[in-house]
RNA sequence: GGGACUGUAGCUCAGCUGGUUAGAGUGCCGGUCUGUCACACCGGAGGUCGCGGGUUCGAGCCCCGUCAGUCCCGCCA
């Protein structure tokens, strides 16, 4: 890191240093300026050194400078490393044995005083997100942000290094591609020479991977940025960035192995562990156990049915749900039936808020069972929920669409509030056998879960028409702890299936030629079995960081509204730059 | 598209039931101070209470609208 300015960093200095004549660049992290001596933490990428100017070693006029430098101002200083005195030491700082001694003192870039605050006081809260966006360069300088960002790059060198080693080759594909009508809507992108007409950028480089396996790079891999322009949350960003893997000649079980070995490598680059193999669970036993097809296995708290208990009831909610085709499921809380009323009130909140129209509550005391729906319930009933002292029950009827989300939410903060989640705990999963389609529950059209590329399961080919809601796709989920890592599927390279897929799915041939006509005409030349996998980089990142927002892994991230507050995009574009894209915005008058 | 929360000094926040001149900490400016490390102490400056409208004798506080940020639902093949 020596360069012709500086002979090494701040924050590398030691004991064992001492003695030695340094020069050091960095910027002013805090003053301490006590009349006759001053003090300068000053702070680089590596870290913060303490600066002292003293007149037994600093000139008068250094040392009248050193006490007037702004901070977050870059100087660079000249002096030598000297261990402290033994009573003046900082064990908080790793170079708290040792300072530096200046004997000159250069204000190289001086600085304003900062908009936001580098260096915060003890229990001082961060600046408003909207200013450290709009400010992105000082809240960056934060030594969080630099560990954060290192991290994301050891992960992005292991993961190249990773996957290099096992022969896959690194290809990119472009950002200029094709609008896709299905999934997420495109980042559209207006061509000059092509009056009307536009490129999209790139959701993902699904069909572009696949092109590669049928031209032959039969192992393939990118860390690719993709493109959505859809509503975004705390885990989501308009753009994001996919370690996106394709293999040919491979089956489920290759991916999977390969992805586990890359997993594996992530973790212990963070110093974290990843077992060898994950625990596999099918979409239908993740959906019945837990509401969700990404489970967190971290707490017990399974759903059941409950459907019996309530079948011969007068009980009106349980009695119209189960005619109706519904189903009563719930879970128990083991310990939860001291929660107060208002403590249940905030559950059914949160069931409500995910669809459902109630929860119905039971509560297991040592003698008794309590809540609205007990005086329903028979001996027999009661005993059918096989509830223990202590126990609050709830249940949700109505549909499964209805009940599993609801309780997911539901088992998810009744973890929380019982403090059931061990510190540290990481449960993998794969989740497989997902359903290849799912039914639009308005227009009744097929989806595709997954993507229209993904293999159905050979046993289920047969159902394809007939019964397509009961084929399984080959397709594959990784979760940690409730969170989707990532995802993918063996494809489909029979050009007959992916026709038939298609027609499903309601694109017919003329439309499919349109849209995949290059993807059928390979399929037609020569296509390997294929498959691959695609992780979410930015998700692992903040994960292995310990960060708590993507945006904290991301070095210039936009707001929820898509915005980037810093450079203040998106803008709009002078009138002349518009002509020459043959676009003209709604509602304006322009010519 | 819908819901919730937030917006007061450069920053972090307080501001009671609508009531006189809107506060604190920190930062900033000036001063004292030779071993501090959130240095300490003394003094000072600093406000379009996001913006617009309304109710009221009177609005930081109530109402409507709007902008921005955050979180959630829908959406994200």
């Amino acid at each position: 890191m020596a360069t012709s300015l500086r002979s090494r960093l701040c924050g590398s200095v030691r004991a064992s240093d001492a003695g030695t004549k340094v020069r050091l660049g960095g910027w002013v992290h805090r003053t301490r300026d006590l009349g006759g001596i001053v003090f300068v933490d000053l702070r680089d990428r590596a870290g913060i050194v303490q600066v002292s100017f003293d007149p037994r070693w600093t000139p008068p006029e250094v040392l009248r400078r050193a006490g007037a430098v702004g901070v977050e101002s870059v100087v660079l200083v000249e002096g030598e490393i000297a261990a402290r005195p033994p009573e003046s030491r900082n064990a908080d700082l790793a170079t708290g044995d040792v300072e530096v001694r200046a004997t000159g003192l250069q204000l190289s870039g001086p600085s304003v005083t900062p908009a936001i605050p580098v260096a915060r006081g003890k229990g001082e809260q961060l600046p408003a997100e909207e200013l450290r966006l709009r400010h992105r360069y000082l809240d960056l300088r934060r030594p969080e942000l630099h560990a954060n960002l290192e991290m994301r790059h050891r992960l992005m060198q292991t993961t190249r290094r990773h996957l290099s080693d096992r022969g896959f080759l690194e290809i990119e594909t472009p950002i200029l591609t094709k609008p896709t009508p299905e999934g997420a809507r495109d980042y559209i992108v207006p061509s000059r020479m092509h009056a009307g007409e536009f490129y999209a950028l790139p959701q993902s480089p699904q069909l572009y991977k696949q092109l590669l396996m049928i031209a032959g790079y039969d192992r393939y891999f990118q860390i690719a940025r993709c493109f959505r322009d859809e509503d975004l949350r705390a885990d989501r960003q308009p753009e994001f960035t996919q370690i996106d893997i394709e293999a040919a000649f491979v089956g489920r079980e290759d991916i999977m192995s390969v992805a586990e070995g890359l997993i594996g490598e992530l973790f212990a680059e963070s110093g974290a562990a990843a077992p060898a193999h994950f625990r596999r669970m099918s979409y239908a036993d993740a959906m019945e156990r837990y509401g969700t097809d990404r489970p967190d296995l971290r707490f017990g708290l399974e759903l059941f049915d409950a459907s019996d208990a309530f079948r011969e009831t007068e009980f009106g909610i349980a009695r119209s749900a189960l005619g109706s085709g519904g189903r009563v499921r719930g879970l128990r809380l083991p310990g939860a039936a001291g929660f107060s009323r208002k403590q249940a009130d905030e559950l059914e909140e949160i069931a409500k808020s995910a669809g459902a129209g109630g929860l119905i509550r039971l509560r297991r005391t040592a003698d008794s069972v309590e809540g609205p729906a007990a005086k329903f319930l028979g001996a027999e009933a009661v005993a059918r929920l096989a509830l223990a002292d202590g126990d609050l029950a709830l249940f949700v009827a109505g549909p499964d669409r209805v009940s599993s989300p609801a309780l997911d939410r539901v088992r998810h903060e009744a973890a929380r509030r019982l403090a059931l989640v061990r510190e540290g705990a990481r449960e993998f999963l794969w989740v497989l056998d997902f359903p290849l389609f799912e039914q639009d529950a308005e227009t009744g059209r097929l989806n595709a879960t997954h993507h229209p590329f993904t293999s159905p399961h050979p046993d289920d080919l047969r159902h394809l028409e007939s019964d397509p809601a009961r084929v399984r796709a080959v397709a594959y989920d990784v979760v940690l702890n409730g969170m989707e890592l990532g995802g993918g599927s063996i494809r489909i390279h029979d050009p007959a299936v992916q026709e038939r897929v298609f027609r499903l799915l309601g694109i017919d041939e003329a439309a499919a030629r349109l849209r995949f006509g290059f993807l059928l005409e390979g399929l037609r030349s020569g296509a390997p079995p294929h498959g691959g996998i695609a992780f979410g980089f930015d998700r692992i990142a903040m994960l292995l960081a310990g960060a708590s927002s993507l945006r904290d892994v991301i070095a210039f991230p936009k707001t929820t509204a898509a915005r980037a507050l810093f450079e203040g995009a998106p803008s709009t574009v002078p009138a002349e730059d518009l002509d020459d894209l043959h676009i003209r915005v709604a509602g304006t008058a322009h010519d």
